[in-house]
DNA sequence: GCCTATATGTTAATCGATTGTTATAATATC
DNA sequence: GATATTATAACAATCGATTAACATATAGGC
C-alpha cells in the first residue's frame, strides 16, 4: 500500500508538506493540495493510522467485553455502544468472554496490548486484582468493580420492588423468582433483594432461585424452570431475571398446561425484542440501555480527557405491562 | 506505559536483547530472562501491538461490517464470527452501518486505514466501485460483490423450495410471501425465486411483497404484514424471509383472530432462538450460520496467506419443522 | 529595495517495537 | 596457547506517520 513517501514523490513535494496539508497545519497552497489530492488519488493512498497512533498516545478504539452477543440484551447494549461510539470517533473492538475467566484475562491483554483509549467492561469474571494493572479507564455495566474508573447500572433493586408489587397486585400468593448466576456476584442480584424486600413486607410467600453458568451460557433454562414448577406447583406468579428467561417460562407453561395469565402470572426484566413476540406478550421491566450505552461511552471520553468521572450512574427502570399479568 | 526501553533499562540490558528474550529468537542466558522478567513485572509492561503492527505489514484485525447488530441473525454470525477469530488469533472491528451507504463506506476507510488482514461484509449498499480500491481480502456473506476476494453464503433458492413444498404440502391454496428489501439486490432475494419456481411448478396461486429498509432498520414488519392479510383475506400459508417477521406474523395473526396453524401456516427463515420461543413454535428454514462464519475467517486466513480461495461457498439448509405448519 | 506574509524544503527526532549486522565475551578443540 | 565455536549483547536501520526547528524562495506592500 502507498504511503507518504510515494505520495509526497508523486506529486513533487516532501512528506512533511504533504503531512502538513493531510493535516491541515500551516501554510498550504491550493496548488500543493490539488497536486496531493490528485497524487493521493492515483495510488489509491490511505493514512496508515497504525503509524498515526504509534506516534500519539492512545487509539481511538474503545475494547468491549460482553459475556455473549447473542442474548438479546446484550446484542442490544453492543449496538446501542456502537452508535455511540461511532458518534464520538471511537471504533469498538469486539471480544466475547463467554464468562470465562481465562478469555476474559486474555481479551484484557489484548485490548491493554492494542492501546486502547478505554474499556467497556460487561462481563464478569475476573479477578478485580488483574485491575489493578489495567491503567486506561475501565467502565463497568452491570458488574462491580472496586478498581475501576465508573460503574453504569440501572436501579436493579427498583426493578424487582416493581416486579413483586406488580405481581402481588394481581392477586398472585405465591411467588417464584429466578435471578442470576449464583456463584458470581453482580448488581443484578439487587433485583433479588428488591423483590425479596417487597414480598416480605407483603407477607407473601416466595422461593427464590438462582441459575447456573451453564444454563446462562446456552440461554436454556427450561428444564430448570420446569423442575422448579413441578417442585412448586402451588405457584402462581413469575419474576425472571431476563425477558429471555420469561420467554421460555412461557413455554414451560404451555407444556404444563398452564394458563398465561389466568393460572400464572409472569414478569421478565430488560424489555428486548422477544418480549413483544411471545404470546401472550411479556409483562417486563424496562431497562434504559440506549441511555446506558451513551452514558458509558461518554464516560470513557471524559475519562480520556481528564474530567472527573462520577463514579457510579444509576437510571431508572420502569415497569412494561403486556399481556402476562 | 512503560516501554520496552524502560524495561531494557531496569534489567539492565538494551532493548534489542529484551524483544529477543520476549520473541524467543537467537541466543539467551536464563540469568537476562529472569532480569527481563522481573522487570516487566515490576513495571507492569506489555508490548505495544500498535508499535508490533507498524513493524510488520499488517494487524491481526477483522472488519466486520453488519447492517444491524440487534437482529437476531445478524448478533448469531457475529458471535459465531468473533468465536472463529478469537481461536485463530484475529480480534474483531466491529462495525454496525445500519444499511447506511455513507456510513458503510466511511467504516470501509477506517477498517483499511487501521491496516486490518481482512474485510467480512454482512452489508450491503456500498457501490462494488468502492472495492476496487480496497487491497485487503474481502469476503461478503449473504451479499454479491464482483470484486470480492470470496463469498459464503447459505443455498438461499433451496431454502425457498423447501418452504414453499411444505406449505403446499399442508395444504395451502394461496400463499403469500414477504421477501427482502426491494431496492437493494441481494442472495437472500433468491429465496423468493425458488419460492415462486415451487408455487408455478405446482400452481399454486401466491402473492409476492418486499420489505422497505425503513421496515428492516426497525425490525418493524407488523404494519406491512396485517395490510397484506387484510388486503388478501383468502390467505392460508406465509413464506416470511426472517425468523423476525415470522414471529411478527403471528402477533398480527392472533391480532386478526386467525389460528396458527389451523387457519394460516407460516414458515420462517434463520432459526435463530426466537424461533422456538413463539406460540406456536417457528416453523423455520435454518441456516449453518456457525459453519458459515468459521468458513468466513478461515477464508480470511487463507487469502492472507495466499491461499488460493473458493470464489463462492454455498452452504445447504434444511428446514426445521415446529409448531407452525 | 526592504519588510513581511506566505509557502515549501530540509533535516532530524519521535512513537515502540523488530531484526540484521556486528562486536565481545566465554567455552571448547586440537 | 592459538584457534574455532558458540553464546550473549550492543548497534543501528526500519516500519509510516507527525512535528519542531530552521532555511529558503516568492510575492506583494510601501
Amino acid at each position: 500500500m502507498a504511503t507518504l513517501k510515494d505520495v509526497a514523490r508523486e506529486a513533487g513535494l516532501t512528506v512533511g508538506t504533504v503531512s502538513r496539508i493531510l493535516n491541515n497545519r500551516g501554510y498550504i497552497s491550493s496548488n500543493a493540495r490539488e497536486k496531493v489530492d490528485e497524487a493521493m488519488e492515483k495510488l489509491n493512498y490511505r493514512p496508515n493510522e497504525v503509524a498515526r497512533s504509534l506516534h500519539g498516545k492512545s487509539t481511538n478504539t474503545i475494547g468491549l467485553i460482553v459475556p455473549h452477543i447473542r442474548h438479546p440484551y446484550f446484542a442490544e447494549m453492543i449496538s446501542n455502544l456502537e452508535n455511540q461510539a461511532y458518534k464520538k470517533g471511537y471504533k469498538i473492538l469486539l471480544c466475547n468472554s463467554q464468562s470465562i475467566q481465562e478469555k476474559e484475562k486474555e481479551y484484557i491483554d489484548i485490548i491493554t496490548g492494542n492501546r486502547a483509549a478505554g474499556l467497556i467492561l460487561c462481563s464478569g469474571t475476573v479477578d478485580t486484582k488483574v485491575f489493578q494493572r489495567v491503567d486506561i479507564p475501565v467502565i463497568t455495566m452491570e458488574r462491580f468493580l472496586d478498581n475501576g474508573t465508573a460503574c453504569v447500572e440501572c436501579d436493579n433493586k427498583q426493578g424487582g420492588e416493581l416486579a413483586a408489587r406488580k405481581l402481588i397486585a394481581c392477586g398472585c400468593k405465591n411467588l417464584l423468582h429466578v435471578g442470576t448466576i449464583g456463584t458470581i456476584p453482580m448488581p443484578a442480584d439487587m433485583r433479588t433483594e428488591g423483590f425479596r424486600e417487597i414480598c416480605q413486607k407483603k407477607n407473601i410467600t416466595f422461593v427464590e432461585v438462582s441459575t447456573e453458568e451453564e444454563q446462562y451460557n446456552d440461554l436454556k433454562y427450561d428444564e430448570l424452570l420446569e423442575s422448579m414448577l413441578i417442585k412448586y406447583p402451588e405457584t402462581d406468579g413469575m419474576f425472571l431475571s431476563s425477558d429471555v428467561m420469561a420467554a421460555q417460562a412461557l413455554q414451560v407453561c404451555r407444556k404444563l398446561g398452564l394458563s398465561v395469565p389466568e393460572d400464572m402470572k409472569i414478569v421478565g426484566f430488560d424489555d428486548v425484542n422477544i418480549a413483544s413476540l411471545t404470546t401472550p406478550q411479556l409483562t417486563t421491566v424496562h431497562q434504559p440501555v440506549k441511555e446506558m450505552a451513551e452514558i458509558a461511552v461518554n464516560l470513557i471520553q471524559d475519562a480520556v480527557t481528564g474530567k472527573l468521572v462520577p463514579k457510579r450512574t444509576v437510571l431508572p427502570v420502569r415497569l412494561v405491562e403486556r399481556e402476562t399479568t
